[in-house]
DNA sequence: CTAGGGTTAG
């Protein structure tokens, strides 16, 4: 029998290099000569032979290993949990941890950070604050990537605040405990907290890397935020970030197109060398969300013919781009194809945007008939068209029932309650819309109001309907008031019928030339160079009245004139729309 | 010999 000390340290160099390149095969041939070495029962040369058939996939052997080793080592146990982790297999993970503590072995940081990884993945709250506890207990909850998966895993579950005292804990933290604190508040939606975090970290020179620029970006596009989106995207390509990285490149294409900027997104798109499925698939959304249906078309084929094969994202961005220009055909042709030609089944979005699609056009009883056939409970927003497509082309009968379905699935909704009121009042039905007035007027009271805002250089402007607190409101109203005597010369005309309060025409005037987005226009016309586009974000559907508003506003002003309202992009230029009337 | 993070949909 030879154990010559070269030879040992020969076959675990071997051994470790198959495990990097999982290279099973190659490994189980070394695995053969720790016999002929006689040290399979040896426990570092058997750890090191469950690590490399772990890491090339080959669980059962690994499984072999570990059950045939006379001594088990701390690395045996955390080597096979760390590798059902990694695997997703949160439950093998947590069974062996108990098997682990009911043989007395001992656990360590390994085992605790492997195991909140697994529960990170499953969203386990219930075990992930047992192991917080046992990390306590053990006194390995200081350890760095305890801390980091703590972090990682409360975020993940929506207990932010518990991810926070974590890391306002830490007394140790590196770039990945960074960015996981910043995705966690991305991923909960807490885009302003994310924002905060970063300026901290500049402030504390911790150094950046791809995890906390993707994430700091989705945060700015969350926001709406261009003009901090832009300072990111600087800072990335001072850092060389800029162009090398997916996830980076996509988080950037759909920062500008949700910010606005649709031209930067695609300028960022063009910039990408090798494009993956999701650059493309988001630079079609961009399209989409901006009512260009054909940039949107093109890419589609494009990105088919370099190879790549549309998924469920890129239909749904297509079909959008149709519904929201009313291209029914197109949107046909692509709800066909997509399982036809690329095995994708249609879910409830595409669904929706068939519904949305169909409705527009005026095929009201075949989006109801395709409501009634497809595989899912219809949703809200599927009936909410349906109803909306209703009251536009007229439609009485199937208002009633997807207003009866609506009112189920959103009772409080103040919008569901205007169009069925709307639908009654064409129809003559006074009874019907008395009734539907007093269930809109207990709605309205829980309804969001109007709100819109503007960014001048780095301050967000902020207003409300009717608003009174902002510093220079007097200035503001009395510039509406002159633009409004000069749109007025070209035709404009204040669209009461867009209002619904219950009070008599005069007031309804007022409310309407009140509404957020006209004060933040006004306030953009006074601050900003005159060449500069106007981009005002809002958080509700734009209303009728305000659209022509804004299309006359345009031409008199002859400015550019950007309004994201809760779905989608408004350009506004020389006096027409980019959504051609049709939203 | 063992451990952590990110992008796209109505």
């Amino acid at each position: 029998m030879c154990k010559c000390n070269t030879q040992v340290s020969y076959l675990h160099a071997l051994l470790q290099l198959c495990a990097r390149n999982r290279a099973a095969i190659q490994g189980q041939a070394c695995h053969a000569q720790t016999f002929h070495f006689g040290l399979h029962q040896d426990t570092i040369t058997s750890n090191i032979l469950i690590n490399m058939y772990c890491k090339s996939g080959v669980m059962s052997s690994a499984r072999k290993v570990f059950d045939q080793m006379p001594e088990r080592s701390l690395v045996s146990w955390n080597s096979l949990i760390g590798s059902h982790a990694q695997n997703g297999e949160a439950q093998q993970a947590l069974t062996l941890f108990r098997s682990m503590q009911r043989e007395g072995s001992l656990f360590s940081e390994f085992t605790i950070s492997s195991l909140l990884c697994a529960c990170a993945a499953k969203c386990a709250v219930f075990e992930c604050k047992q192991l917080h506890g046992f990390a306590i207990k053990a006194a390995v909850d200081s350890n760095m990537f305890v801390g980091t998966a703590l972090v990682d895993v409360y975020a993940k579950c929506a207990l932010v605040k518990d991810a926070c005292l974590v890391f306002d804990n830490m007394k140790e933290r590196n770039v990945v405990t960074w960015s996981c604190m910043a995705v966690g508040y991305v991923q909960n939606e807490l885009f302003e907290d994310a924002l905060l975090l970063f300026r901290r970290a500049q402030i504390m020179e911790v150094e950046h890397d791809q995890f906390m620029f993707s994430s700091i970006v989705s945060a700015c596009a969350g926001l709406a935020a261009l003009i901090e989106g832009k300072q990111v995207h600087a800072i990335i390509s001072k850092t060389g970030f800029g162009s090398n990285n997916v996830f980076v490149t996509s988080s950037l294409i759909d920062m500008y197109a949700k910010c606005g900027s649709v031209e930067e997104a695609y300028a960022v798109f063009t910039g990408i060398k090798e494009k993956n499925i999701v650059s493309w698939n988001t630079m079609i959304s961009g399209f989409a969300k901006h009512a260009r249906a054909l940039e949107a078309m093109i890419l589609f084929e494009k990105m088919q013919q370099i190879g790549l094969h549309p998924n469920q994202f890129t239909y749904s961005s297509v079909l959008s781009a149709c519904s929201h220009m009313g291209l029914v055909d197109e949107a046909k042709s692509y709800f066909d194809l997509m399982r036809k030609e690329h095995n994708v089944p249609p879910n409830e979005i595409h669904y929706s945007c068939m519904v949305d699609v169909l409705g527009r056009v005026g095929k009201v009883s075949e989006a109801y008939h395709l409501i009634k056939r497809m595989p899912f409970d219809a949703t809200a927003s599927m009936w909410g068209s349906l109803l909306a497509c209703c009251r536009f082309h007229g439609n009485l009968e199937l208002a009633k029932v997807a207003a009866k379905h609506l009112f189920e699935l959103e009772p409080d909704n103040a919008g569901n309650h205007i169009l069925l009121s709307n639908i009654y009042a064409a129809n003559k039905k006074w009874e019907e819309v008395a009734r539907t007035r007093t269930l809109l007027k207990e709605s309205m009271v829980k309804k969001e109001r109007g709100k819109s805002w503007i960014a001048i250089k780095d301050k967000v402007h902020a207003f409300m309907v009717g608003e009174i607190n902002h510093p220079r409101i007097a200035e503001i109203y009395s510039k509406l008031d002159n633009l409004v005597e000069e749109m007025k010369i070209l035709g404009y005309r204040v669209e009461t019928e867009h209002d619904f309060h219950d009070v008599e025409d005069s007031r309804k005037q007022q409310l309407l030339k009140h509404h957020s987005e006209k004060l933040a226009l006004t306030f953009g016309l006074l601050c900003l160079p005159s060449n500069a586009p106007i981009r005002i974000m809002k958080n509700l559907r734009i209303c009728g009245d305000c659209h022509s508003f804004m299309k006359l506003a345009s031409r008199v002003t002859q400015r550019e004139i950007i309004v994201r309202d809760i779905n989608r992009f408004h350009h506004f230029r020389n006096g027409f729309c980019s959504c051609a009337d049709f939203w």
